[in-house]
DNA sequence: AGCCAGGTAAGTC
DNA sequence: GACTTACATGGC
């Protein structure tokens, strides 16, 4: 049993960094390696049920992250006081690579709970039914479908950039074990090969997935945020503002970004 | 009706 | 490289 100050479910998992998810009042589903992990926030503190190794559960949850720590480094001013007192507990998951990879093309151009329902469209046409959630679609399943299946569900334009993005991943052209061992900049440029991933949701997946916790996704609200509180950040490219971000806010960059993102919304 | 939303790809200079 | 435009969909 956890406290909300430790791990608070409903920023954790609704602040825009997973989308596979389903809520049923005070209770958060969702599946981890096809097994069903079930989080309930009760008066007394938050809940986790599952049959998911504890040692999986802890790192997908982000419950070793060092949040006092975090804290500590990311509070540089007034304004980051007061956005880590609203969203205290909220943590950085490592969601699954290919359930990231595709929720963050699916979300360009829209909002987060459009992006939320896509997704659990997604997986309850294509996924695997594990307790009252589903399994995210595999890569195969994902490569063998035609745009009109996608497009059926919402997906619109961005229905080809799934395709091909899951048929580069079943094909290894771009490798999650290969993204793992590289650094930063490698990984970076390595996912902007695949279709529909460019800066911005690379930057995504490497902070939500692949536990890069000091980068920054420069989004429409990120960039909101610079605007009104950090212009002194603001550079003449998406890199140079990302390289001023991360030499304000440290090496839990991820952290002051999400915490932003969730506090400026 | 027009604008915006966790941007990206393709075309142009 | 920097700049422009099209791209589905849904909410306001």
């Amino acid at each position: 049993m956890l406290v909300r100050e430790e791990f608070n479910p409903e920023k954790t998992f609704g602040c825009g960094q997973t989308y596979h998810y389903w809520l049923d009042g005070d209770l958060w589903i969702t599946t981890l390696d096809g097994h069903e992990v079930r989080v309930r926030e009760t008066p007394e503190g938050v809940e986790i049920s599952t049959d998911a190794p504890t040692k999986r559960v802890r790192e997908f949850l982000g419950l070793d992250d060092p949040l006092h720590e975090i804290y500590r480094e990311i509070t540089v001013d007034g304004l980051m006081e007061r956005v880590v007192e609203d969203c205290r507990g909220l943590r950085l998951m490592r969601d699954d690579f290919f359930a990231c990879l595709i929720s963050f093309v699916l979300s360009t151009q829209s909002t987060v709970e459009r992006t939320t329902g896509l997704v659990r469209r997604l997986c309850e046409a294509y996924g695997e039914g594990v307790g009252e959630a589903y399994t995210f679609p595999s890569p195969e399943t994902l490569a063998g479908l035609t745009e009109d299946d996608l497009r059926g569900l919402g997906v619109g334009y961005r229905a080809p950039y799934v395709l091909e993005t899951a048929r580069m991943i079943v094909d290894g052209a771009v490798r999650e074990t290969d993204l793992r061992r590289m650094d930063y900049r490698e990984a970076h440029e390595e996912l902007q090969k695949l279709s529909g991933v460019g800066p911005k949701v690379a930057d995504c997946v490497l902070l939500c997935s692949l536990g890069h916790l000091g980068v920054v996704a420069l989004d429409t609200r990120i960039n909101n945020v610079i605007d009104a509180h950090y212009p002194e950040l603001r550079g003449d490219s998406y890199g140079e503002t990302a390289r001023n971000f991360r030499e304000r806010f440290g090496a839990y960059t991820g952290y002051a970004q999400t915490y932003l993102y969730e506090w400026w919304g």
